[in-house]
RNA sequence: GCCGAUGUAGUUCAAUGGUAGAACAGGGGACUCAUAAGCCUCAAACAAUGGUUCGAUUCCAUUCAUCGGCACCA
């Protein structure tokens, strides 16, 4: 039955290029969003940048750019990635919109209203010798790492906060009533472990004096909105909430029906995404997301990605050099989705040229060639949905678990299989001798090639239509569909 | 330090209380429709110790190793 499937990614912080650990999680979703697509569903996709905070303001003026400029610029590079990674979601969030500005607005009164909003002195940790606020996590032995021998400063400062202490019982109440609410349950797990310790508070401003580049407190203009608060109203901005309710509820259905849209995210953004978010939409009084798939980091060389290792791959040259369906090949099927995977790019191109220039590429080639030689009119296909055949619903509870790297081993093993066909049929000797029989196992090839180009439409949509196109017109390739890379 | 996870062939993964499966990489072979691709075949692994058991890679404990989280970092 047709239903309403409402998918969004985080919003990344436009303070980089996008890296490729955002390309996985927009290519995860969008795979998601064709695949629901496909099979009959209302789908809507959505994701965004994020564009307030401290580091883009220090960043803009850095860079000697008006702050509007700076992030149009950014907010543009993601924009890209539709064409570059054939995404297909339907709305780019961006959070310095009039529309979203106004939502978390709104969303604010609306906690406020609950009493969840109060304010209250905040303590801040401060290097004089970078002039910068520190966290917790940037210290070592309680001193700046660059300064160590200065003394940090502790400063204080009204901010408001947010109520998180009192949703402590209503997430472990939703933890245990839905088990699938985090995906994969580890992830449950050890959020459940940081509720059930206790929750502080968390601010949700900052003074403007001191970071202007924010949305505005209503009624407080000497603060300016945390980015966190802001970034995450926008997954029910982007549907309508609260000027379009009829059509927020449909997207973002009432509790009772479960939840929500659902979100993906890094590992990095587990207790944001899975505690401080829900608990926002309580104090809002509305329904938590349906599900949170949370998935790991893409490394390289078995450390972060990072500029002065000089070892992060980006994405874009990635497609440039391999093409768009390359690189969601190797997302979807050479990175674990819940686990850290390293990725490296020798470990690309063995994958490439295993599995794409010599597996699909070649299987294309040869099938497609022996039906323009030996067929005298196109095989027909329906671009059926690819719940067809017996394994088609192994994709498809693969998919519907998330493990796209499973699903698409379906795929990879039905190639396997017809390469092993051809090799024990040898149809191009048939043909020689038994030209009706030799057709026959022609057309059971395509047939069985079409199966898979329709497999292929979520995870490789423009491959499929390649694939299929071929068929249609009973042709091979002119050009190898993936030239094998030395 | 606390919490959690992981440790299986060169590499990336899988399964299982009773002869450990696969893919890629590597060796060999027969073929030719195909992108010097494909097919067949060979070699190759359960971190260590102890316990439970008729029997453990699988359960338990300990050790070692690796990774992640530990609050305002979006």
């Amino acid at each position: 039955m047709p239903s309403k499937i409402y998918l969004t990614t985080t919003l990344p912080y436009v303070n980089a290029d996008p890296h490729l650990g955002f390309a996985l999680e927009v290519v995860e979703a969008d795979i998601l969003a064709r695949y629901y697509h496909l099979l009959g569903h209302e789908v809507f996709f959505n994701t965004g940048t994020d564009e307030h905070g401290a580091k883009i303001y220090q960043a803009a003026i850095a860079a000697g750019k008006k702050l509007q400029a700076y992030v149009d610029e950014y907010a543009s590079r993601f924009q890209k990635l539709k064409t570059v990674l054939d995404l297909s979601y339907d709305h780019f969030s961006r959070t310095t919109d009039q529309k979203h500005i106004a939502t978390a607005q709104e969303f604010w009164r609306r906690c406020q209203t609950a009493g969840d909003i109060y304010k209250k002195n905040y303590r801040v940790k401060y290097c004089v010798g970078c002039e910068l606020e520190k966290t917790e996590s940037e210290l070592t032995n309680g001193r700046c790492s660059l300064h160590p021998n200065k003394e940090v400063e502790i400063r204080k400062e009204e901010n408001y906060f947010f109520r998180f202490s009192k949703y402590q019982s209503q997430l472990l109440k939703l933890y245990e009533e839905r088990p699938d609410f985090v995906i994969p349950a580890s992830r449950l797990h050890e959020i459940k472990t940081f509720v059930t310790v206790g929750l502080q508070d968390f601010s949700i401003s900052r003074l403007t004096a001191k970071m202007p580049w924010g949305i505005s407190i209503p009624d407080d203009p000497t603060h300016t909105m945390y980015v966190w608060f802001d970034a995450l109203v926008n997954y029910i901005s982007a549907i309508g909430w609260p000027n379009d309710l009829k059509n927020f509820e449909e997207w973002w259905p009432p509790a009772r029906h479960l939840g929500g849209g659902i979100q993906f995210a890094g590992k990095d953004n587990l207790r944001q995404q899975t505690a401080m978010w829900p608990a926002m939409l309580m104090s809002a009084n509305l329904p938590p997301p349906k599900q949170i798939m949370i998935h790991g980091f893409i490394t390289s060389d078995g450390q972060k990605m990072s500029k002065s290792l000089g070892n992060v791959i980006d994405p874009i040259k990635l497609v440039e050099e391999y093409g768009t369906d390359a690189v969601r090949y190797f997302l979807a099927r050479h990175v674990q989705p819940f686990e850290d995977t390293d990725v490296t790019l020798e470990k690309f191109k063995e994958a490439y040229n295993a599995n794409l220039a010599n597996g699909l590429g070649n299987l294309v080639s040869r099938v497609m060639k022996l039906a323009s030689d030996y067929l005298f009119a196109p095989v027909a296909m329906s671009r059926t949905v690819l719940a067809t055949g017996k394994d088609g619903p192994l994709v498809s509870s693969h998919l519907e678990r998330y493990e796209f790297n499973q699903a698409i081993d379906v795929i990879w093993q039905k190639i396997g299989e017809l390469d092993a066909i051809i090799q024990r049929d040898e149809p191009y000797k048939t043909v020689k001798t038994d030209l009706a029989k030799g057709r026959e196992q022609i057309v059971a090839l395509v047939h069985n090639l079409a199966e898979i180009a329709n497999w292929l439409i979520p995870f490789m949509p423009a491959t499929s239509v390649t694939i299929t196109d071929l068929i249609r017109q009973n042709r091979a390739p002119t050009q190898p569909l993936f030239p094998r890379k030395i």
